[in-house]
DNA sequence: CTTACCTCCTGCCCGC
DNA sequence: TGCGGGCAGGAGGTAA
């Protein structure tokens, strides 16, 4: 599952390989796949436009075409490969881009989650934009105790649940949730209306230091994110829990566990993540 | 305003 | 060995 550091790794290469293309043509196999467009006004609108910068909003790419950018979203296995004109098509290449100079950006996904939106450059955090209701970057300055005691307001929703809400942050998923939650010491399960300060405090700190980290490696390599673009990750050998099931937990040696938390597979050290319940 | 549940989709894993 | 059922999961939608 690609997740803020993997869609920056992503984002950091095709920058380096595709900037200042044009678009000649555009093939979709899977129409679904384009939500806020039909395939025919997609391909009017990106046809002949040249790529002037990819940037990137939580696990957002956005691929800015002056004052029209195409905001993607890669979901569970969504991938970009770079090939010849003339290599055949995959059988999960949903969105061929043919550029002018002979090469190809191919979007790949096995499953069929991703997502494509094209928003006005301008309106990219408006109403109706799949950005609107996104939350801050655990990075961002703003993104402060003050911030998070104000998105928690009311909410009883067990930790795990806050931190893949991505109105409250944006970024984190499943892998890197799991890794904040174990490293702020709390058990996935804890309602947030029990957090104190001082574990909002460790959350926002270990969620900015486990994304830089993690970006620093070129994100996760595991079975659901894959290489892509020639890049692998090497964030896997750093995680504490995450898909460690039966591993002796890095801290403590306990046996990590697997359990189910928001209807999500959640990995926990139960020596070291204790209830408060 | 919440939270809970369903949907999308395919490959993989398990049990018989 | 082969096959069928169940599961995984980010985000959007709907229902309560």
């Amino acid at each position: 599952m690609p997740e803020l550091p993997e869609v920056e790794t992503v984002r950091r290469t095709l920058n380096n390989l595709i900037l200042n293309k044009e678009i000649r043509d555009i093939d979709v196999y899977y129409d679904r796949m384009i939500r806020t467009n039909t395939t025919k006004e997609f391909k009017d609108i990106l046809e002949n436009r040249v790529l002037k910068d990819i940037g990137r909003y939580g696990k957002y790419l956005l691929f800015h075409f002056d004052e029209i950018t195409l905001v993607s979203h890669l979901r569970m296995e969504g991938k970009y490969f770079i090939k010849d004109l003339d290599m055949p098509k995959e059988k999960h290449e949903h969105v061929i881009f043919y550029f002018k100079d002979g090469t190809t950006l191919r979007y790949h996904d096995t499953r069929k989650f991703g997502t494509m939106d094209i928003v006005k450059t301008k309106d990219l955090f408006k109403e109706n934009s799949p950005l609107s209701n996104l939350g801050l970057e655990p990075f961002d300055e703003k993104a402060n105790l003050t911030y998070l005691k104000h998105k928690i307001k009311n909410r009883k929703t067990p930790v795990k649940g806050l931190l893949l809400d991505q109105s409250v942050l944006t970024g984190l998923g499943n892998i890197y949730v799991d890794e904040v939650i174990f490293l702020s010491n709390l058990h996935p399960e804890t309602p947030v209306n029990l957090l104190t300060d001082n574990d909002l405090e460790n959350i926002l700190e270990n969620s900015m230091k486990v994304l830089n980290k993690a970006i620093s490696l070129g994100g996760t390599t595991i079975r659901s994110y894959t290489s892509s673009l020639g890049v692998t990750g090497r964030f896997q050998n750093e995680l504490y829990v995450h898909m460690r099931k039966d591993e002796e937990c890095k801290i403590c040696h306990t046996k990590i566990e697997k359990i189910k938390v928001v209807g999500r597979g959640t990995y926990i050290c139960p020596n070291c993540q204790i209830s408060k319940m």
